[in-house]
Parts: structure tokens; sequence; C-alpha cells
DNA sequence: GTATGACCAGAAATGCATTTTGGGTCATGT
DNA sequence: ACATGACCCAAAATGCATTTCTGGTCATAC
């Protein structure tokens, strides 16, 4: 799917399938050691293939992490997508945050990729803040607030960059507090969670409750609009290292 | 006043001054260098006295350090004080977190001890998490949740200790998201600032709008025991070297 | 055509001798 | 008394030679 390169055809299957279970080797030991502890060759060694069968897929390791960066945001945006179509108050912001955050917290790479963890980012982070995934989910944050304020799941009448602002730091606020917060006096994430929900949806939502549906529409399309983004911006740099 | 181990008389005048000027001289070059980089020595020179002079103040540097921390404490909970009694919205939640976050955003030191800024803070912050203006903080703010939800002034359907723990949450957001937001999307403080007050105002406060009289004393009490809290804590450890 | 792993070179880590730094003290001066 | 700054010494920083690591390549094997 995410991986494309392989000419004109279809996807070769067995070779999609080994860079899939590379990226999952990747992503378990990223996800524990960080990006600069874990090297290629123990990548591969997870994987149980050579090392050189790794550049058959990728340039380079920060191209290959790029890749696990993406096919992790498509997870993302896919099961947002889903959450919002089956469930009842996809639509209103209530919704939208609880799933949002949980599905972050639920995955440690986007954990890391939202709070910018150092630990597990390592060296990629500190080189290039360049990655689209790392500054155009603000854009397409900012754009929902926009649409959901135009067909009233948002009230209207505060500034929607600001609320987009507030949301971010909220959301970022909820992902790491706990480094400051004494440990013995954190509720339950999920009380937290639904507690901060209902607070977003008084504050945030209009009387009547908006139009729901309209609400689910935008979201899902702008997430779609997203996920051909991302694809598209990864499609025209994941290049295959050989066979032009 | 808050420098008082001289004895049994009143704090003498001359003595208590200079602290403060050195408390200054530290400030000013902690904020800009962090507590790492500034010396004994620099603080002395900065203050125009001898590094001796210092430790005939503070049994060390970093107990110049806490020394410091607690003036400040002071000064932003005089302030807070203050402000609830001269403003009329200074007893509901809306006067309150805005002040409350604008306060610490003007002060550096309160802002480092906040965000628990490593840079700032140095290896103070790494040797000890001890000092209780590092934890008790959230112990006051969950009492005065708890008793201003008591008297309606914040509602009472949501648990208190969780409103506690995303209220710290957003604060610990507003003054960090910054680190992670693209610098040139970011709104005006002051505007946030308000946003986010009257979002607070909507989820937390109740229909009524409850007594705000009674919200006022409330705080203004519980800052006030905190100020003898951290005074009498500081006046336990806080002696000087030699004349005891 | 595809996969492998020994191999390469630059970067990073390690070890260690040497120097500098910076809390903290105290003999001396006022 | 009180203030000073030269002084002390442990700890940290520096410089440097040596070793290890690791991203990336490619001759070889299948």
């Amino acid at each position: 799917m995410w991986s494309r390169w392989k000419g004109d055809g279809l996807p070769d299957d067995n070779s999609s399938q080994r860079a899939d279970r590379i990226l999952d080797a990747a992503a378990r030991l990223i996800e524990h050691y960080g990006y600069d502890k874990t090297t290629v060759s123990d990548i591969a060694a997870e994987a149980g293939v050579s090392k050189g069968a790794i550049y058959l897929h990728w340039k380079s390791k920060d191209e290959l992490f790029e890749a696990l960066l993406l096919r992790e945001s498509m997870h993302v945006l896919e099961e947002l997508i889903q959450h919002i179509e089956a469930h009842p108050d996809g639509g209103t912001i209530f919704g939208l945050f609880q799933y949002g955050i949980i599905s972050i917290v639920n995955n440690p790479l986007m954990h890391a990729l939202a709070t910018r963890d150092a630990r597990v980012l390592g060296d990629w982070a500190r080189r290039g803040a360049n990655s689209p995934m790392m500054n155009e989910g603000s854009m397409f944050r900012k754009e929902m607030v926009r649409q959901l304020q135009a067909v009233n799941v948002i009230r209207s009448d505060l500034d929607g960059d600001v609320i987009t602002y507030i949301l971010a730091l909220i959301r970022y606020g909820f992902l790491t507090i706990h480094e400051v917060y004494p440990a013995d006096q954190i509720p339950p994430l999920d009380a937290v969670g639904k507690t901060l929900a209902i607070l977003l949806e008084r504050a945030l939502a209009p009387e009547g409750g908006g139009d729901r549906e309209a609400g689910r529409q935008i979201v899902i399309n702008l997430a779609q609009q997203m996920r051909v983004f991302l694809q598209h911006w990864m499609g025209t740099k994941d290049k295959p290292p050989t066979q032009g």
C-alpha cells in the first residue's frame, strides 16, 4: 500500500510483506531503544533478513524511519476514520478529541512524534524538523476547526486559529505532563480523557449541537486528504535505491 | 521579610537589603545562563560583593538558589492575592486562571520551575526534586478545587482531582507547547489567555455563577496558607552558617 | 534477479594524562 | 563584628591517541 516504488505494476507482495516485517522490527526496536541506539544491523537481525536487504527497500536509515512514521500515521488516520464512521458521536469534538488522543497514547511512535521525544526520535529529530509529519499536522487541524465552525459543530464566537492552538496545547499537555506531575496523584487515564472530552464539549459545542453528520463528513474528508498528502509527499522521495 | 535568621531581633535592614541585592543578581544571571553556568563568583561580582559575603547569608549555592525561588514564589503569591482582592472577577476561575498563568509567564524563574526547565534549573533539578516548591503546589491546587466546588464556584458534577489534573495539564501545555508548535502560527499570547479563560469558564462554572465572594476568600486563604507553609519550611533549613 | 555479509571509511566512543574550574574556607585587614 | 579574596581540592573539562561502532557498499553466491 504505502510502499509503491515497484515500478508500474502492482506492489510485489513478497517484497511488500518483507518491507512490512522490517518496519515491524524497526518499530519494536526504536520504541524501546530509540532511533540512535538501534542500528540497521539490529533491525535486520530482528527482522530476520540481511542488512543488504534493507537497502533494497530504502536508500538510508532515515528513509526507513520516515517510511515507518508514515505507515504508523496512515494506521492512525485509518483507525480515526473508521472510528468516526462507526461511532455515533464521531462527528462531535467530544468523540473526536477523545479518540484522537487515545490513538496516540496507544502508539508509542506517534506519541514520540507528537511530543518531539528526543529519547526516541534521537538524531533524526535533531537534524531535521523538515518532515511534513512534524509540521503539516497543525495546518490540517486548523482547517478542520475552520470547517467545523462553518457547520456549527464548533461554536464560531471565538477565533478558529486560537481554538486550534488551544486544542494543540491541551493535547500536548495531556501527553507530557506526567513528566512533572507527582506520579502518585495522576488519575486513571480514561477518567482524564473522558472528563476532558466533556469539558471540551461544554466549552466548544454550540447550544443545538450542530450538524453532526456534516462534522463527521468534514473530518473524514480532511483525514483522507491528509493521507493522500502524506502518501504523495512520501512517494516523491521514497524511491528505491536502484531501478528508477 | 522572608529572610529572618538574624537571631531574635528584627531583620537587620542592611543585611537584608544586601541579601536582596544578591538574589537580584543571582536571578538576572540564572535566568540568562542557567543554574549550572552561573558561578558563585559571578553572582558576587554582579551584586558587587565578595564571594565570602554570600556565604555569610547562605550555607551553600543550593540554599541561595532555594531562597531565590522562595522569594519569587512569595512575590507571585502576593501579587495573586492583590489581584484577586482588586479585580471583580478575582473569585472566578476565569480571572484566576488567566492571572495565575500571566504571573508565571512574566517570571522566568517561576516559568522554569513550573516546566522543570533543565536548561535553567540545571543540576539543582537533576539532584533533588525534593523542594516543596516542586511538589506541594499540586496539593494546594487540589484543595483549592475541592473548596471551590464546595461553594459552587466550580461545578461539582465532575471529580475534583481529575479537574485539578486537567487544569495542571492545560497550564503545562500553555507554558511548553511553543517548543513544538510552528513558531509562525502561534497566536498572540493574550488572545490565547483570554480565550482559554473563557473556555474554562464555560466548562467549569455553574449556571448561576456561584458565590464569587466565597471563591475569592477561599483562594486568598489558600494562597496565604501556602505562603506560611513555604516560609516555615524555608525557616527550618535556611539557617545562617554561623551564629545559631 | 535477488540476497548476503565481509568490508570500508568516517564518526563516535573510550581511556587517560593534564589542566581548569568552581564550591567552599579562612587568615588577614578594617 | 564583618568583609575580603587568595587559597584549597575534588570534580569537571580538555586534549589526544587509540579503539570501536555503524551506515552504507559491493563482490560473490544462489
